[in-house]
DNA sequence: CGGTTCATTGGTATCAATGAACCGGTGCCATACT
């Protein structure tokens, strides 16, 4: 779980920089992003970064939306001149992102590479084959054609950014696999340094970037997660339909943009028609829609023809609407990093935004299932099979032999690779002095590991929902950042709730434990009668303080290392 | 995991109860059709 090594910096520490490289002083810094793309004043964070990556190092940027984040990269990669890489999830994205970077006085090249846009393609191709100085975005997918990873190699990129990097680790190990192929592709491209880029990443997911991406001792800029116009509620309910009564007469009598978030589309659907009825102008948003429908919806929203916006998952990324009052939630999400990227699009304005979130014990059934798919161990073996019967055999060779889409063989390599039994690259063998059966075993041991900390990660949004104490204090201790509550804008504060008086804490929150079951592990916080743990192996654990104690069934490892 | 849908059963007048089967979130991309 650790990561190869990192450099934690957070502003004004010393960095442990390199040594043969060029020192750029910030007043450099502050007079190019004048200069050049026409900006007043960079702010916190900002120079930081884009001095790191000037310095040759690879860095990793978490920093809050509004920030500017896409100016670091747009920075360091005029600074540096020549081609800067940047992989971008959406395509829809992309084109926001070409069109500013296109509007600059700065006037460099800029292509985007994917499949949609034919002319982008060859204008992304001229610009690699000469190697002008200039940007080119494109998805992960791309990076698997040996055609592009070539050119993109001859280019001699200065610099890779990674856009939205915590989805390297949200989607990297089913949705989208070739977020883990990322590294593998920078290696190709002769290591340039590495940017990578988020606004939300608890310390667990920020390991697996760096780990991930293979950065080099990052250096590893943190903004703050503190939030403190938004008003955080949990309404609880028992019953499905007095959920939805209150949740329609609290969508009704709000005011100003808004977005309330369902776990699907029918519910989407469903909700957008009950509040149009109510009067209430309403659209939903979801993947099933076509994309014209998807751009209208959105397009809409952000013109203030639509004041609310019923989504899934689908909607958000790339919405940057300054003035949305307020986000609910008829279901918690899958993750707290989920909930937090999903909340922090409301009062990006710094004004207050109420944000509900409509809890149901029983509706985390759904996120509980999407926890638990994944690779069987049917899956394991008859890939393992394929390959130890046609090595070296890539990905395509695999599905034909194993008769499984490319996809569900490429999951089940992820696993295999993780597991270090099958050799990482283009083509894959089963590593000397294993068999396909340990092979197996060791992968579906990898496989299991992954959905105790996914569904541990569905647990942890129910101990936030369930939480007495200052919802803003127990956010900010998931992000890793310290916060003395009350902050007296959440519901707790207001109703003059407070934590359960302290009990004991046996072991120093940040210290290193070890449980004879769930193994060593890290303590996050106490809560009341509880302390949550998380554990290398399988996530996040709430305990018994007292029970751990009395049982002695946690032993001291030492301070956090 | 939990809800919804749909078929079966029961036991005889119009369905009610039961239970099995099914479904559910994010997007690249390529390929095969109009």
């Amino acid at each position: 779980m650790s990561p190869a090594a990192a450099t934690c910096s957070q502003y004004g520490d010393n960095r442990g920089v390199g040594h043969d490289v060029r020192m750029v002083s910030s007043s450099e810094i502050a007079a190019l992003a004048r200069d050049r793309l026409g900006f007043d004043a960079l702010r916190p964070g900002q120079a930081e970064a884009v001095g790191a990556v000037l310095e040759g190092q690879d860095t990793l940027a978490v920093l809050a939306t509004g920030t500017g984040k896409t100016a670091i990269y747009q920075l360091a990669g005029l600074a540096l001149g020549g081609v800067t890489i940047v992989v971008s999830p959406l395509v829809a994205l992309q084109r926001d992102q070409l069109r500013a970077l296109s509007e600059h006085p700065a006037g460099v090249a800029v292509a985007e590479l994917n499949a949609s846009d034919h002319s982008g393609q060859r204008v992304a191709r001229d610009l690699l084959a000469e190697g002008r100085p200039g940007f080119v975005l494109l998805s992960p997918e791309q990076l698997t054609h040996p055609d592009v990873l070539e050119l993109l190699a001859s280019s001699r990129p200065r610099l890779v950014a990674v856009d939205e990097a915590h989805l390297v680790s949200e989607w990297g190990q089913d949705f989208r696999p070739d977020y883990l192929r990322l590294a593998a592709a920078i290696g190709a491209m002769g290591r340039p340094p590495t940017l990578a880029l988020t606004a939300t990443a608890s310390p667990p997911v920020r390991d697996e970037i760096i780990h991930r991406l293979e950065l080099r001792t990052p250096a590893v800029v943190v903004g703050g997660f503190d939030r403190p116009n938004l008003n955080l509620s949990v309404f609880t309910f028992a019953d499905e339909e007095t959920k939805g009564r209150r949740l329609l007469s609290h969508v009704r009598s709000s005011r100003g943009p808004g977005i309330v978030y369902v776990a699907t589309h029918r519910h989407a659907e469903e909700l957008a028609a009950e509040l149009e009825v109510a009067g209430v102008s309403a659209e939903a948003y979801h993947a099933g829609l076509s994309a014209r429908q998807r751009r209208e919806v959105q397009d809409g929203f952000l013109a203030d023809r639509y004041r609310v916006i019923v989504a899934t998952i689908a909607f958000g990324m790339g919405i940057d609407k300054p003035d949305i009052r307020w986000v609910s939630h008829a279901e918690a999400p899958g993750s707290i990093d989920e909930y937090y990227q999903e909340i922090g699009r409301a009062g990006r304005d710094g004004e207050p935004a109420d944000i509900e979130l409509f809890y149901r014990h029983a509706n985390l059934g759904l996120n509980r299932f999407f926890a638990s798919g994944g690779v069987s161990d049917e899956d394991l073996l008859t890939v393992a099979t394929a390959i130890d019967e046609h090595h070296p055999a890539d990905i395509a060779e695999l599905a034909a032999a194993s008769r499984l889409s490319a996809a569900r063989v490429e999951r089940a390599l992820g696993r295999l690779t993780d597991a270090r039994v099958v050799t990482v690259g283009h083509r894959f063998r089963l590593i000397a002095r294993t068999d396909v059966e340990k092979a197996v075993a060791a992968a579906s041991a990898v496989e299991h590991d992954r959905r105790e900390v996914a569904r541990s990660r569905v647990e942890m949004m129910a101990a936030y929902a369930e939480s007495g104490g200052c919802r803003r204090e127990w956010l900010l201790s998931y992000f890793g950042e310290q916060y003395e509550g009350p902050c007296g804008n959440c519901d707790n504060d207001l109703a003059g709730r407070t934590t359960e008086p302290a009990v004991d804490e046996p072991f120093p929150v940040g210290s290193r434990v070890k449980h004879p079951t769930f193994g060593p592990g890290l303590v996050e916080r106490y809560s009341g009668t509880t302390m949550t743990v998380l554990f290398d192996r399988v996530g996040y654990k709430e305990l018994r303080t007292a029970f751990m104690t009395y049982n002695h069934l946690l032993e001291l490892l030492g301070p956090e290392s």
